[in-house]
RNA sequence: CGAGUUGGUUAGGCGAUCGCUGUCGAAUUAUCGGCAGAGGAAAGUCCGGGCUCCAGAGAUCAGAGUGCCAGGUAACGCCUGGGGGGCGAGAGCCUACGGAAAGUGCAACAGAGAGGAAACCGCCCGAUCUCGAUCGGGUAAGGGUGAAAAGGUGCGGUAAGAGCGCACCGCAUACUUGGUAACAAGUAUGGCGAUGGUAAACCCCACUCGGAGCAAGACCAAAUAGGAAUCCAUUAGCCGUGAUCUCCGGCGGAUUCGGGUAGGUUGCUACAGGCGGACGGUGACGUUCGUCGCAGAUGAAUGAUCGUCCACGACAGAACCCGGCUUAUCGACUGACUCAUCCU
RNA sequence: CGGUGUGUGGCGCAGCCUGGUAGCGCACUUCCUUCGGGAGGAAGGGGUCGGAGGUUCAAAUCCUCUCACACCGA
């Protein structure tokens, strides 16, 4: 199972403007910290679970942190398989950029181990 | 060797594992392999051009921009060379650097006076008398005000003074020489009561410019609503002017057509291209020969982890593409030149 | 990505085009009035005019660069 989800293609992206508004409007589950915030949006549809990234420029300045930013978070995704098929929005917060790499790894899987015990208890 | 000026190149390397985007080849329905994959500023959007659409014969006005001269360039507000001015001991650096005798305006406060001006304190002459004051006149050297007061310095001259005269400098005009030119040098004349400052004030002169921008533009095209045409139905009901009747129109169904939203495709990278050589030119650059193929994403790829070496890695991420400018930046390498000391 | 606009006391705005004194309202401080408070009246304090450089005798104002913030076009 782990090798088999250890990639990440535009078919593990949320693309349009539906899916995002979809897990907006209906998102189940919730884990936030002063640095992000995620909404899940459990499904059963024909797809893999899916990840859309929001770094707004207001809130990461430079165009070099907020690339940076989604590439961690797309390397964790990938590097750690869902349990549950779930459309997943993370939403950066003010203070992220200045974290080094290991302390935005260090809380993202804070995040997703909150939203799993979320899961785990709905 | 020290202090400094200036131009260019580069922007951590190597290995392992797991990934992303494009493309080629296998395979054929989700895999494998090869190759390529951010910058010198990709940034700011301050200029210029290509490209696209709109408007359009051409010209002028308005408006905007540029502003010493010559050249380069597709073009420029850029670059190169030269001239003037300023700074520096020098290499070198900086320079919006056209016109104020075409016209209009502005200059607070201070000061007598701020522009075809004027005399406060002064200086000098004369008159008067109470003998250090008043009045009349001459003058602008000195003082004072101011950012700025109508050539500067020296000598002569004079009642005191003044381009009043002379010398040098500055200014203006004319001519000669050198230079493509900007300009420079020289000679002569003027005798400076004229020609002060400000044009990043209006303005004048010369030159340049149509407008918008890839979210431009082109193509494909759901659902829903609405439009047009044709055909069917015109039976029943409802609406139309207060009521009734007749006529007419609308509300119905089907097919086709065009516009067009969401969404998708395209524009999308091979071009004023890079590298090397030769020739021309002081140089920017041009001509020519050879060679290379060098990101193309679209919620947006180029990364993560570990090991290792060192100088311990700055500023920072393409979004239609080029040429510049400006701003940010830890360093490393290297060419040329200047000054000072020492040695020969 | 492209195109516009705005930065002035604690807050909201004038002044900029046409250069010389930074002003208005609310708020703040003190005093008067009142038994006390509010309202009212009088006096006062507070501004590197977003930042840097240039033009000018002189810059909030003119010019250049730069930093924030806001708006418009799918």
């Amino acid at each position: 199972m782990h090798t088999l989800r250890q990639f990440f293609s535009t078919r593990s992206r949320l693309l349009t403007k539906e899916d995002y508004s979809n897990v907006f409007n209906h998102s189940e589950k919730k884990a936030s910290n002063r640095y992000a915030l995620l909404l899940a949006l459990p499904h059963s549809g024909p797809h893999h679970s899916r990840l859309g990234l929001i770094v707004a420029k207001k809130n990461v300045r430079s165009a070099v942190d907020r690339n940076r930013v989604k590439r961690l978070v797309r390397e964790h995704f990938r590097r750690h398989p869902q349990t549950q098929t779930k459309d997943t929005i993370f939403m950066a917060r003010k203070g992220i950029a200045d974290l080094s790499n290991s302390e935005i790894r260090y809380h993202l899987q804070q995040l997703w181990a909150k939203l799993d015990t979320v899961a785990a208890h709905p």
